[in-house]
DNA sequence: CGCGTTTGACCCGCGC
DNA sequence: GCGCGGGTCAAACGCG
């Protein structure tokens, strides 16, 4: 994987060049790009985002502080945002995914629905509508959104970690042509369920403007392009990014009837991040596939610490607080401030709730029941957190009360 | 053999 | 109108 990226970073390193020296118009869009890459780069700690609120800031802080302050990235003692279980059964100390995460999470949701809120916590920018969230950062990893689309970061591999700020080819599109990016996704949408022929795609030019599927933008640190979320997803094609060195790969959920599709690209300003943009929303619960799984419970990540690049990816965990704020369900009112959404239609610029199982990657009302059996869960944080983790948790948790 | 990846061609919208 | 860039298609290929 890491020979292969580095073939790809060399290959696109000589595009790179070239179009860096033919190609003037390009310099708006690196502009761009790199003002998302600073952002992202900059700045070791999160806690120099741009955030809105003072309570994201302060989460920020906590994590650029303790590097692996999952208090800081989640919001309350009791809302795991990880369940870190299996890192404790099985990988103790290799954290291995952002996946692994994701799935505790929905082992977590699973099993107390209402009581918890989602691991992950976005941080809506003032100005960009972008989202940022943190998660546990083996290394402080600072991003910035700028695009329309939700942002998030998660850890996801031993050598990752994660941060995530809003999705770079989100971002670089963003100020320019969110508004065509928009117009095609629509198309996209269209194109999957008439995909096939000519014809077709003219007649989806005659619904131009039908609203796209929301949009959600992680980044991610971490080694691994492909982060096994649990869903199935086919590769359709890789595109190399302007004035980067690192391709785009687009992928579509395999399921049938899914129209779920994402796009995994590296950060060229840190080859760290990995940028996960998903669109539209899974149609289905986790994948039980022939030869497939229950994504969540079996991932191939706990098994090999990584997931090939192919079948299972990355992707977004669909917290139910990811939903617009005035949508959002009550549940931990003491923390809801700070859970914000998101889920954002970047077409409109407002939030829209995706539906109970908003993201993309993760129908959690549609999780089966079985998950919650497999994970002990006590309804404690030490069900799902490692101790390690817990106590940094505590910590943390302690000092934000202190703050307040 | 089935499924997933690779990759060049193609489509489309946008900016100049 | 043209070129560019993002996104998708689909045949070829690889792998288990």
């Amino acid at each position: 994987m890491e020979k292969k990226i580095e073939e790809d970073h060399h290959q696109h390193q000589q595009q790179k060049e070239q179009l860096n020296s033919t190609k003037n118009t390009d310099k708006k869009i690196d502009q761009q790009e790199q003002q998302i890459s600073q952002a992202s780069s900059s700045s070791p700690h999160m806690a120099n985002l741009v955030t809105s609120s003072d309570y994201h800031l302060h989460q920020l802080e906590l994590a650029g502080n303790n590097n692996i302050n999952l208090s800081s990235i989640f919001d309350t003692p009791t809302s795991l945002p990880f369940p870190y279980s299996y890192f404790d059964d099985n990988s103790s100390n290799n954290p291995n995914s952002f996946l692994d995460l994701l799935r505790q999470d929905q082992h977590q949701f699973a099993s107390s629905s209402n009581s918890s809120s989602f691991s992950f916590d976005a941080f809506p920018l003032q100005n960009n509508n972008m989202f940022f969230t943190d998660l546990p950062l083996p290394q402080p990893v600072t991003t910035r959104a700028e695009s329309s689309e939700v942002v998030n970061t998660a850890p996801t591999s031993p050598n990752s970690t994660s941060v995530s700020s809003s999705s770079n080819e989100a971002a670089a599109n963003d100020n320019n042509t969110n508004k065509e990016v928009t117009v095609k996704d629509r198309e996209e949408g269209d194109q999957q369920e008439h995909k096939g022929t000519k014809p077709q795609l003219k007649a989806k030019k005659k619904n131009p403007k039908k609203a796209r599927e929301a949009r959600f933008a992680f980044l991610t640190k971490s080694d691994i392009d492909n982060l096994d979320d649990g869903y199935r997803w086919r590769k359709y094609g890789q595109k190399a990014v302007k004035n980067s060195p690192y391709p785009r790969s687009y992928y579509r959920c395999t399921t049938v009837g899914c129209g779920v599709k994402k796009r995994v690209e590296r950060s060229s300003d840190d080859p760290s991040i990995v940028m996960t943009t998903y669109e539209g929303q899974h149609s289905h619960p986790f994948p039980m596939t022939p030869r497939g799984h229950i994504g969540m419970l079996t991932s191939p990540i706990l098994d090999h610490g990584a997931t090939t690049a192919s079948s299972s990816s990355f992707s977004i965990p669909q917290p139910r607080y990811l939903l617009p704020q005035h949508q959002q369900q009550p549940y931990n009112s003491m923390y809801n401030t700070s859970l914000n959404i998101i889920n954002r239609s970047s077409s409109d610029g407002t939030f829209i709730n995706p539906g109970s199982s908003s993201f993309p990657g993760f129908g959690y009302d549609h999780m089966p029941q079985a998950s919650t059996s497999v994970i002990r869960d006590h309804g404690l944080l030490q069900d799902i957190l490692p101790s390690q983790i817990r106590e940094d948790t505590i910590k943390s948790q302690t000092n934000e009360e202190d703050k307040k």
